[in-house]
DNA sequence: ATGGCCTAGGATCTAGGA
């Protein structure tokens, strides 16, 4: 079984990509975000044309996350709400990040992580507080499924060997120490990146800035990720980014990452 | 040293991204 994460920057100017690269890539699972669209402008036919079903949690204009599977998913939660209460929650269901659903035996969490803007910022401390709610959501999620899949772009890049320069990058959006510690935190409940089961080099990368041909560079940053539980970090056979889509005409900034996992 | 690009919305610019 396959999963997939991709943030697609729009899907409605990316459907062609993504309808390719499925095409090619017939994951299980496909998890998309910044889909930049609400539900009822979601170009689903093309997708149910190819046999996948669809489950969408999108806003206008922002933010927007869909799970794209070949066979239809139980138990779709979108939001933190439906685990945690809107107690707990407050407003920050108010941005579409997170929708999460039971493929077979595996629960798969599909987040578009909040960016932060720069350190300091307002958007830096929503970032950090969305962190610690997402900490509680999957510590109440992970007693129910004990095989878990998070996975979605974290807008951090949690090691230094996960960015092209890393000296100058101490005071920098996604790699700054309180976000890499609010991620450690998170993934201290229990979750592990299946990436690193497999490479432990640096230079493998998941996004690269529009600007300064980044690509062609390989500047680049590592911030899209699989986390999983330990029952589902032990099945993972193979986690890999596939470069390619980021090397076509009028492309999203981010690539896919899939991974792969036996019975 | 700076900004370099792309998207959506509603318009010829702004906000946001990372």
């Amino acid at each position: 079984m396959k999963v997939a994460t991709w943030n697609v920057n729009s899907i409605r100017s990316r459907l062609d990509h993504v309808i390719e690269w499925l095409r090619a890539n017939p994951v299980e699972v496909l998890c998309l975000q910044e889909t930049k669209v609400v539900d009822d402008g979601f170009p689903k036919q093309p997708f149910e044309a190819l046999g996948y079903s669809l489950q969408v949690y999108g806003q206008k204009t922002y933010n927007g996350v869909a799970l794209i599977s070949r066979t239809p998913l139980e138990a779709v939660q979108c939001g933190f709400t439906p685990v945690l209460g809107a107690a707990r929650v407050g407003d920050l269901d108010a941005q579409r990040r997170v929708i999460a659903g039971r493929c077979g035996e595996v629960y798969v969490v599909n987040l578009y992580v909040p960016n932060g803007n720069s350190l300091g910022s307002e958007k830096y401390d929503y970032k950090l507080t969305w962190l610690d709610c997402l900490k509680d959501y999957l510590a109440a999620l992970l007693p129910q499924y004990p095989l878990i899949n998070i996975c979605g772009d974290f807008n951090i890049a949690l090691e230094d060997r996960d960015i092209y320069n890393a000296a100058d990058k101490a005071t920098h959006i996604m790699a700054s120490g309180p976000e890499r510690q609010a991620l450690k935190a998170v993934l201290s409940v229990g979750f592990r990146d299946g990436f690193r089961k497999f490479n432990q080099a640096g230079g493998h990368f998941t996004w690269w800035d529009y600007r300064a041909a980044s690509f062609r560079r390989n500047l680049g940053w590592r911030i899209d990720h699989h986390y999983l539980s330990p029952q589902l970090y032990d099945r993972a056979t193979a986690c890999t980014i596939d470069l390619d889509p980021r090397g076509w005409d009028k492309p999203s900034d981010h690539t896919p990452v899939i991974v792969e996992y036996g019975e």
